[in-house]
DNA sequence: GCTTGTTAGTTACAAAAACAACTATTACCA
DNA sequence: TGGTAATAGTTGTTTTTGTAACTAACAAGC
């Protein structure tokens, strides 16, 4: 076939959502198969394993509002990561529905590791991009996505 | 708990394949409902009806390649689209391997449709960008994402 | 104190995706 | 030719996710 587009004014290969989902899914893969590779995680694993690492201790909760992730994908991974030993669950005495997770040294170890290993991948992923480009890239995502907010997920 | 950042100078929330997946979920999931509440459609299948609007008739294997998207995907979301009409399979003559997509009439509508929807919902989700920023955010995504490259998907 | 509503987290079931193995056909090449 | 490798596409099985419904605990108003 030849490359005639055959389209009135829409340019799907412009499309922001497309173009999003393209290279997130780029990057996640690349990614994906370091921490799972090495430590057998799933993506909300890590995730969770992440934020315990960058935060410290929190509830399965405050990770799921920071994170935007659904309160039962939370809850199988934190499920997982305790029976491997990364973290450790401690009852709240304020309140009994609570539990306080902290990592393990197990796990801080894992954090540590797979964090320099982000750090090494997403250099390699911006180079040939100008400090400004990333800048500004990172600007316009954090926007979109609302990185930082700690919205709630809306419930099911 | 306090907002310590305890970690030795990564941020999380400025990495960007965490930057790109928070944004791609958030457009994705807003657009998932226009296309699933209205056709029932699921995401692999809204991507091959999109590639057939806009490219017209294509095999099964150059969506694939277009879109990096696995081929028993592409094949149930065919058969699924075949089976509500929204296509046309037609065994290529020169190779019996092959099957040539299109869009049927209804298929086309749907399409249409759903084209001009996407098209207000970026302009919604771009509302308050300049020009300047989504030129420049579009074209350092294609590149992170590779788009255009028209790259075959690694086999599993 | 009781009733009603809300929140934290889990569990069970259904839907979708990932993965592997397969058939049929074509390409390559000695 | 004939044999091996590669390609197009499908199917079956296993994981992972999405969704709903649930338990337990707390909060608020009366």
């Amino acid at each position: 076939m030849t490359e005639t587009v055959k389209t009135e004014g829409f340019d799907l290969l412009g499309f922001l959502p497309y173009l999003l989902n393209q290279a997130a899914e780029e990057s996640s893969l690349t990614f994906q198969k370091l921490y799972k590779d090495r430590y057998g995680l799933l993506r909300t694993e890590w995730r969770v394993l992440f934020h315990l690492g960058m935060f410290g201790e929190m509830t399965a909760t405050d990770i799921g509002s920071r994170a935007k992730i659904h309160k039962t994908k939370i809850s199988r991974a934190v499920h997982s990561l305790a029976k491997r030993r990364y973290l450790k669950r401690t009852p709240s005495d304020t309140d009994r529905r609570v539990e306080w997770l902290v990592l393990t040294p197990a796990g801080e170890a894992v954090y540590r590791d797979l964090r320099d290993t982000a750090q090494a991948y997403e250099a390699k992923l911006l180079q040939g991009f100008s400090d400004a480009d990333v800048a500004h890239l990172k600007r316009v995502l954090a926007r979109l996505g609302g990185v930082g907010e700690s919205n709630h997920v809306t419930e099911a």
